[in-house]
DNA sequence: CCGCATCCGATTGGATACTG
DNA sequence: CAGTATCCAATCGGATGCGG
């Protein structure tokens, strides 16, 4: 059953933690903010909130107007959550989050790492020379396909399949953090099927190097 | 007791979760923007927040590294909790929070609202004739006295007297908020007492209207 | 008073099992 | 796949106690 308690506070900030405060709420929030997610797709991102748990926080925000509820294709076919033009505007305040908890202690191990977590990470810090020339990345985290286009240092990540790739890599969310951590171990991860690339090794180390 | 649970997820926004998101961690960071405080001060700031809640929240951020007790006056007088380095930087955080709060629904009446609150919102949300002569407003709420500057346009607010002060208002947080939002209320307010004022009214006006 | 600590009933969160 | 139902532990909120 949904929450309803209220801090009972005039202030903005209480207001939007009335919305938002509740715990996994703005983790909920960061995962639609690349592209809109099915049920189980939320629950795979988050594997340490339970079902009923993010049920009702899907609940909430949607009663509250931060995210909605929308058929993908028109009409037909699989449910999927999305951030309301409200909720988007959430992304700045999110997005300085993460950048603020980077300096936090790391959670104990074992830690989850999302898709989309790893994905705005390699967008946002990823420093990839401007000098060098663009290309595209087909990124394959977990069976889901990515598109990363690196153009004069600059990265842009949309999900689905790019129409041309210059390289394409397949790994986990875990890994691909790992290595933009410390570039240094690609080879290792090359060599011991944890990751798999295909095409030109020095275009990955480009933009892996930049994290 | 302060909690140790962790969302165990390596995501920059997991981690300062991790740290500042526990019930009314991020109220206690608000209350801190503008001038430390002692217990008993946030206590007053945050009447729905029971006190062994306050304590063990004080307890956590202290112990993550975002607050810090100190004595004022070096050594002697009474303790406050300020912010550090790294918890001042969940100021543009917080007020971006704050912004994107307003378009909430209200919260339930009785509401509080605290002097930091209407302060920071009379600060940047206050948008005063930058043709108008500057001027310094002596503000008188609850007893705490504070500095409000006005110059081209700009508010600036400080804790503590003003050398000099065009003006002086006494009144409440949560009058001053109503009429922040609601100037034409002025006449009565002055009427009836909740707020006195010192100085040209005008002056106050101009002040006001521009929230 | 100030600065908490203790106790306790009411909610909420987390883990697991289950259903349409 | 997309959630419910259930149960128990942790947390919250409110009242009270207590030394300085």
């Amino acid at each position: 059953m949904p929450t309803n308690r209220s801090y009972r506070d005039s202030c903005g900030m209480a207001r939007a933690l009335d919305v938002v405060g509740e715990r996994w709420a703005l983790l909920v929030v960061r995962e639609l903010l690349l592209v809109p997610q099915r049920f189980s797709e939320l629950r795979h991102a988050l594997p340490n909130a339970s079902s009923n748990l993010l049920a009702d926080r899907l609940r909430e925000l949607e009663h509250h107007g931060v995210i909605h509820r929308r058929k993908l294709a028109t009409d037909s076919g699989p449910q999927v959550y999305d951030l309301t033009a409200w909720g988007r505007k959430l992304e700045p305040i999110v997005l300085a989050l993460c950048d603020w908890g980077i300096d936090a202690p790391n959670p104990p191990e074992p830690s989850s790492l999302s898709a989309t977590s790893v994905l705005i990470f390699l967008r946002d810090h990823a420093r990839p020379d401007p000098a060098a020339p663009p290309y595209v990345c087909r990124l394959d985290l977990d069976g889901s396909i990515w598109t990363v286009s690196v153009d004069i240092g600059k990265v842009q990540v949309e999900y689905g399949e790019p129409p041309k790739a210059d390289i394409s890599l397949r790994t986990t969310p875990k890994t691909l953090g790992n290595l933009l951590a410390n570039p240094a171990e690609l080879d290792a991860a090359l060599a011991d099927g944890s990751a798999t690339l295909v095409g030109d090794l020095q275009t990955l180390t480009w933009l892996l190097s930049g994290g």
